[in-house]
DNA sequence: CGCCTAGTTGAATCATGGTTCAGGTTTCAG
DNA sequence: CTGAAACCTGAACCATGATTCAACTAGGCG
C-alpha cells in the first residue's frame, strides 16, 4: 500500500492540515492506510470499525483523525489509491505485447493475477459504489475511456476489426471491461483453483473470435 | 412487485409464523415490500431506514415487523424477488429468438430495456454482494449457470463455435454476462441517451464477429 | 539547552436507528 | 353473532460506533 502523493497545490483542502510534515508521521499514516485496507477488506465498509483499524495500526483512535476527516475519507483515499494500483500492474503488460489483440489477453491474464493477490483491493473498489459513488464512477469511467482510446488506436493500426460507428468503442470497452470485472470475481476472488492462463485463454478465444460458427 | 410464493412446506422456517393468513395480511405485505424496494432503491441498504419504509407504507414500524425478523430479511427477500424478475423477463426474449445468436443480442436488449425501468432493482442486486453475500452469489451462478447450458446446447445445434474444453463454457458464460451487467450499468443506469438497440448491436458484433481483422 | 510544533492518547459524548412490547382493533371461521 | 387469532400501533429502549477534545509526549530548529 502507497501513501497517495499530496498534491503540492492542495494548500486549500481539508486535507492539507492533515499531511504529515514528519517522518514519523508519515510511518503513521502509511500503517493506518494499510490497516483500513485490511479492515475494510475483510468486513467491508459498514461493518468495518475505525478503533478496529486503530488497533490494528497501533495507533490510538485520536491519531486516525490526525490522518483523516473521517471514516469516509480514509475509504475514499483507499478506492483512489487501489484505483491506481490496478491500472500500474495491468497496463504494462497490455503494451509489452506485440499487439492488441495479444495485449488483451496478457490484459485479463494479469487482472486475474493481481485480483487474486488484491482481494481486499477488489472488495473495496466495488463497494464504493455504496459509499463514494462518484469515486466509482471515476474510476470505471477512467478505466473505460483508457480502453476505448486503446481499442481505436489498434484499430488504426489495423490489428483489430472496427466496422463500428462513433460511440461503439464505448460499447465495446465497457463490454470488454465488464467481462474482466466479472472474470476477476468468479475466478479471481471467488476461487483459486482454475489456472489464470486457461482463463485468459478462453476469454480472449471469445474477444477474438467471437460465437458465430466459421 | 410481487410478493414471494411461501413454500408449502416451510412450518418450521421461522418465517413461517410472519406469513399472512389474511387478505388484510398479504395487502400489507405487499405494500411494505415495494415500499422496501423504494427506500432500497433510493438509499442503499444503510442509509435507508425501516421507519421510512413504514411511512411509505403507511404503516407502523410494528408492523413491518409482523412480517419480516428484521431488516436484514426484507432486503433478503427483495433480492430473492428481483433476482426472479429480471430472469422472467430477459429468458423468453432469449428463447424467442430463431437461433442463439440473435438470441444473444435479443437478451441484452431486453435486459438493458429492465434495468432502465428498474433501476432499483439493480442496485438492490449489486449491494447484496456486501449485505447478503450468499443471495447474491446465488443469483449470479444461477444465472450463469442457465447461461452455460444455453451456450453448451447452442453448440450440440451447431449455432455457435465451441471448440473449446470443458470448463470454458463456465468462462464464457461470466464472461458474457458480466459484458450485459456492465453495459447494464453504463448505459441503463447511469444514462438513458443512447438507443437499447445500437448498444445491442454493438455488443452482439462483439460477441458475434470477435475483435480479430478479417 | 529551551521551546514550539507535530503527533499521540483514549475516555466521554452523542446521534442514529433497529428492535421490542404492551396494549388496541379487525377479521373471519364456526 | 361471537370470540380467538391476526393484525396494527408507535413510544421507549438500547447497542453501536463515529467523532471530539483536553492533556500529554517526541522531535528538531535556533
Amino acid at each position: 500500500m502507497t501513501v497517495p502523493p499530496q498534491p503540492a497545490t492542495a494548500s486549500k483542502s481539508p486535507s492539507a492540515s492533515k499531511t504529515p510534515r514528519t517522518a514519523r508521521g508519515q510511518r503513521t499514516l502509511r500503517l493506518i492506510l494499510d490497516s483500513a485496507a485490511e479492515e475494510f477488506g475483510e468486513r467491508g465498509y459498514h461493518e468495518g470499525s475505525i478503533a478496529r483499524i486503530a488497533q490494528r495500526a497501533g495507533v490510538a483512535i485520536g491519531s486516525f483523525y490526525t490522518y483523516f476527516d473521517s471514516k469516509e475519507a480514509v475509504f475514499r483515499a483507499l478506492v483512489a489509491d487501489m484505483s491506481r494500483q490496478v491500472r500500474e500492474h495491468v497496463v504494462p503488460h497490455i503494451l509489452a505485447a506485440p499487439d492488441r489483440l495479444a495485449g488483451e489477453r496478457a490484459g485479463i491474464a494479469a487482472y486475474l493475477d493481481f485480483v487474486r493477490t488484491h482481494k481486499a483491493l477488489y472488495r473495496i473498489i466495488d463497494e464504493s459504489a455504496f459509499v463514494a459513488e462518484d469515486a466509482y464512477r471515476r474510476h470505471y469511467i477512467d478505466v473505460a475511456d483508457g480502453y476505448a482510446v486503446s481499442l481505436e488506436q489498434a484499430f488504426g493500426r489495423g490489428e483489430i476489426r472496427g466496422e463500428v460507428s462513433a460511440g461503439d468503442w464505448q460499447v465495446r470497452a465497457w463490454a470488454i471491461m465488464g467481462m474482466n470485472v466479472f472474470l476477476g470475481l468468479r475466478f479471481g476472488v471467488w476461487s483459486d483453483a482454475e489456472p489464470v492462463d486457461a482463463i485468459a485463454a478462453a476469454a480472449h478465444a471469445l474477444i477474438s473470435d467471437g460465437l458465430k460458427p466459421r
